[in-house]
DNA sequence: GCCGTTTTCGGCCCGACTGTTTTCAGTCG
């Protein structure tokens, strides 16, 4: 079995919980978690360097003795620190402190006073009056535990990102609304455009913060107001969702704007590195002792630490404070770099509208031209095209394209990937297509390895141009399928074929990670609206913002290209 | 436990809010 950074990033984050629950020195602690965001952003597996005998304490925040671990981890799957850690402490007290409101200080004195080490434990000596009992612990504190154990138990589910504009922008524009607002911005996780968010982070500049936060915690939509102070204040929607305001003077707006949006790793590295400088870094700005010598624009900020601004959508300590101060950071695509959109259905499968429509809004959307692709007849739920409807269709995309001006159907399909890796159509109808998108939409459980040799049969067909949502998940509905997509994505470099990412807020799949090691190996990237409707286009922002995570420039898209240049990149795989 | 353009010891990212206690600890982001 071998040994992934994220299993020796779990093991080093629970060392790390232990620690700070039996109250070990605090940099200690954090000496682990360093080591573990740093094997986060690692773009392979350490175990490797293990293999090739590299000198482990080479990279940053491992010494001596966690490169040793790392080591007796590749080598054996334990950490024997852990396993006398686990014998000191229950196994289940890390996930007390999950629980918002326990930190390792109360979870140590729950455990050391009154055994407890177990969510139900604690809701018992909640209710039974022991806890109220202990040093530091006054009604409050317990009534607001009980609660949090109930949510706790619960599990919130992540907003998709589409979800979350849909509560997040009518908030912003509330807060606009106020006459002492400046400026409102969404930050958080949201601006860096990830997948999925926790909850909702905002930003406001104003002279007078004590007026927007009334006007804030009097929204309508809120259900409950957790916190609010002078610059600060936390709220739940009646939707569940939490939003979290900070309010700020404009001098410090962009300072704060850089804290707020995160993410909490990047934003650690950059204030060692202001540190470093001998500056200081908060959500006020950058200080020199006293002074203050930036803060009121992001970019000033990233200046004074010796660095050009950095897009939102890379700052994960993935590498980007890097490649921003050698001058390295990606030209990321925008959406008016989008040429064309290589998956979209028609009434003809499972679609809402007709080929006309499409067109024209397709054509209104900016676009040149868009690949009409049905599914195929083994997904009958959709009404699959067979064979002969799928001639019918090319011979009306023939006859339409005559009378369309500013804009090209092109004659495509999303064709099954059956359980063998053959297609669900003849090779000589796929033939007569100008793209032909392949997907999996069954047998989701194969084993990592049947599923890889399933896919790369697939690609090795004569006409398959693109492999669509490669990973098959849909986002907090249904895991990916287990597939080892560092070797599609060498399949692919080799066959001269493409990924999908596909932009549908559901899927948003290829994985910003995957994104960039299809990059790094010259894979060009298709980014696609898998439109059923016409107001799927404007899924095409979250393609874009996901592409954008996985550092990807213009270039590296297929659909960025003309129509004739597409053409030309599709009939090389054909 | 790591690290060094103040380098082998003495530092380590920073501030807001709440609740409990009465000047601050704990938690969170």
């Amino acid at each position: 079995m071998p040994i992934h950074n994220a299993d020796i990033i779990r093991i080093f984050e629970e060392i790390a919980d232990l620690l700070e629950i039996q109250q070990a020195n605090t940099f200690r602690i954090r000496a682990y978690r360093n080591a573990a965001r740093t094997l986060q952003s690692m773009d392979k597996d350490v175990a490797v360097l293990v293999e090739q005998h590299a000198d482990l304490t080479q990279l940053p925040t491992i010494g001596k003795d966690l490169a040793a671990k790392i080591e007796e981890i590749v080598h054996t799957g334990q950490c024997q620190a852990l396993t006398k850690l686990r014998q000191q402490l229950p196994a289940s007290l890390p996930e007390l402190l999950k629980i918002p409101g326990l930190g390792p200080k109360r979870v140590h004195a729950l455990y050391h006073e009154l055994d407890i080490h177990t969510p139900e434990q604690l809701l018992r000596a909640a209710r039974d009056g022991r806890i109220l009992a202990l040093h530091g612990f006054g009604q409050k504190t317990v009534d607001a535990l009980v609660r949090s154990i109930e949510s706790h138990i619960r599990q919130k589910p992540r907003l998709k990102l589409a979800e979350a504009a849909h509560y997040a922008k009518p908030l912003a524009h509330y807060l606009q609304q106020h006459p002492g607002v400046d400026e409102v911005t969404i930050a958080g996780s949201y601006r860096r455009g990830k997948d999925t968010v926790g909850d909702i982070d905002l930003l406001v500049s104003a002279a007078d913060s004590q007026p927007v936060m009334a006007h804030f915690t009097h929204y309508d939509e809120v259900a409950k107001v957790q916190s609010s102070g002078r610059t600060r204040a936390s709220v739940v929607l009646k939707c569940g969702l939490q939003v979290d305001l900070r309010v700020v003077a404009k001098p410090s707006f962009g300072a704060a704007l850089h804290y707020f949006t995160g993410s909490r790793s990047h934003n650690i590295e950059l204030r060692r590195r202001a540190q470093q400088r001998g500056l200081k870094l908060n959500e006020y700005g950058v200080f020199r002792g006293d002074t203050q010598v930036a803060g009121a624009t992001e970019d000033s900020v990233f200046k004074a630490v010796g660095l050009p601004w950095i897009p939102p959508e890379l700052r994960e300590n993935q590498g980007e404070i890097a490649a921003a101060e050698a001058g390295e950071l990606p030209n990321l695509i925008e959406l008016r770099h989008l040429q064309g959109d290589l998956h979209a259905h028609t009434r003809a499968s499972d679609g809402h509208a007709s080929l006309e429509t499409m067109a024209a809004v397709a054509k209104q959307k900016g676009l040149r031209y868009l690949a009409i692709t049905e599914h195929s007849q083994r997904l009958t739920v959709t009404h699959g095209l067979n064979a002969e409807q799928l001639r019918r269709q090319i011979d009306q995309i023939n006859a339409l394209n005559d009378t369309l001006e500013g804009i090209t159907l092109l004659k495509g399909i999303e064709v099954d990937i059956l359980e063998d890796g053959s297609l669900d159509l003849p090779d000589e109808v796929l033939g007569q297509l100008d793209l032909v998108i392949a997907a999996i939409h069954s047998k989701f459980h194969l084993s990592r390895q049947l599923q890889t040799e399933r896919i790369i049969r697939a690609m090795q067909r004569p006409h398959f141009s693109i492999l669509a949502h490669p990973t098959g998940r849909l986002l907090e509905q249904r895991d990916a399928y287990d597939v080892d997509m560092p070797r599609v994505i060498r399949e692919a470099r080799q066959r001269g074929c493409y990924l999908e990412l596909n932009a549908h807020p559901e899927r948003l799949d290829l994985l910003d990670t995957h994104c960039r090691m299809a990059k790094a190996e010259g894979v060009l990237i298709s980014i696609n609206s898998d439109a059923h409707h016409p107001n799927d286009f404007d899924n095409l922002t979250y393609g874009i913002g996901q592409a954008r995570r996985g550092w990807l420039e213009k270039e590296d898209v297929l659909n960025t290209r003309s129509l004739r240049q597409v053409k030309r990149l599709l009939t090389q795989t054909l």
